[in-house]
DNA sequence: CGGCTTGCTTGACCTAGGTCAATGCGGCTT
DNA sequence: AAGCCGCATTGACCTAGGTCAAGCAAGCCG
């Protein structure tokens, strides 16, 4: 049985919707899971058996080729709701992109449980609905814009991001962060190879618009400039 | 008032989760509506006012950049829902690409509508999380595919999705079909240009894949060779 | 302390697809 | 039937970003 009356996400994530009551009766059909990085939770195409709320951490959604080219098709933080709700196999995979921490469902205990709780439901309409919203931006990132508008895209994203997971209501966005994945993960996410992110962050450094104090740390000096290349003004 | 009885996608649209008290009922909210080739339903970033379903015809979603590129994130084929319910601007623009007929509601009727009847929005939860599935399988495309790989995707889709609108539940796909748009928005789809579109039409013309009897129509000749080009085997 | 390992950066070169500029062609109009 | 008009195709050339191949720095371990 999970604790969700201590749960740092329960503000946030779905379960929000529900009343103390009903909150029992989905965290006794939950339980809390570490995830370490790199580690696979779901495989692409496999049944879909599980569902979670991510509580820490960061996880990516991605599906391959055959011949073993990768895009990410989605990133998770805190709060955020993973998995395939009501049937089908999962069209991607979900691994930790840092060690995590999730609140984990089997797939029918949550749809049973979500069909009894319409609000429970709304609440995962309105994330799904979100969710889409973002990805159709990200169509617009990879069909139609340059490496360097991506990649300027990619920090604020993150910057913003992980400002919102944040608990602090004066923080909309962060100028320092850690970079939630490696250089290879921003080229699978962003389409582009490990060479081209690396050069078009070095781009970014000389320009004076960031920092990059060690591989992982990402200090915006000038959100203002990184906006602008970012939506292509 | 609509006339639901009647709709020829009743069956196969939301409105099939209603029983037909409360399907009269949607009915009287609703109201049927020509949209004709090239009209716009809805702007890029203006308050979502409206949603629909659609009758007839094809539409397209996009998005552009202020220097006007420009990115479609979807298509929607009779019996797709239209729009962003429960609040928000809307994200990207609707655009008829064929002459086309929706059954149109205002959002904040619909919204409230849909809050009373929770099978409805089961209904349109998995209709957003199989269009967010398709969102992603884009985003591969548009990541990490050729151009070759594009356009035999884009081929497949078009048949497969035009098959699935047809009421004949013997075809699941289509040999010969119209292209619903022109080579300029193939290419916005797909995140090309509409030379790089033209000349690989005329590659798989010129393998005998394809044939292109007038600029709108195609013929599927050899669908397993189309297939492996398009899933990069 | 030196030698590995792992991830990142940099440089030189190449190519898929973009750009620019004709040309073609079917359908309308007069 | 001649002239447009709006697409679509084709060709010649160019470039953003990919590929391939060294280097390089930080952590780690003996």
């Amino acid at each position: 049985m999970s604790d969700c009356d201590t749960c740092v996400v329960r503000n946030r994530a779905i379960c929000s919707a529900l009343v103390p009551d009903e909150l029992a009766a989905l965290g006794k059909l939950g339980r809390k899971q570490m995830v370490s990085r790199g580690q696979t939770l779901v495989w692409e195409g496999d049944e879909s058996l599980v569902v979670a709320n991510v509580i820490q951490g960061v996880l990516k959604l991605s599906v391959s080729t055959q011949d073993g080219r990768e895009q990410i098709v989605g990133v998770v933080f805190p709060s955020d709701f993973i998995g395939r709700p009501f049937g089908k196999e999962s069209p991607y995979g979900v691994t930790a992109l840092t060690d995590a921490e999730v609140c984990i469902f089997t797939r029918t205990a949550f749809d049973g449980f979500a069909k009894e709780h319409p609000d429970l439901q709304h609440k995962l309409l309105q994330r799904t609905l979100d969710e889409l919203d973002r990805a159709r931006q990200w169509m617009m990132l990879l069909g139609r814009k340059t490496a360097s508008e991506r990649i300027a895209t990619l920090l604020i994203e993150i910057s913003d991001r992980l400002g919102a997971a944040g608990c602090s209501p004066i923080a909309p966005f962060l100028e320092k962060f850690e970079l939630p994945m490696d250089r290879q993960q921003m080229g699978d996410l962003l389409g582009l190879t490990i060479e081209t992110v690396s050069r078009q962050l070095t781009k970014l450094k000389e320009a004076e618009i960031i920092e990059l104090p060690d591989r992982r740390s990402v200090v915006i000096k000038d959100r203002r400039r990184l906006e602008n290349i970012a939506t292509a003004a």
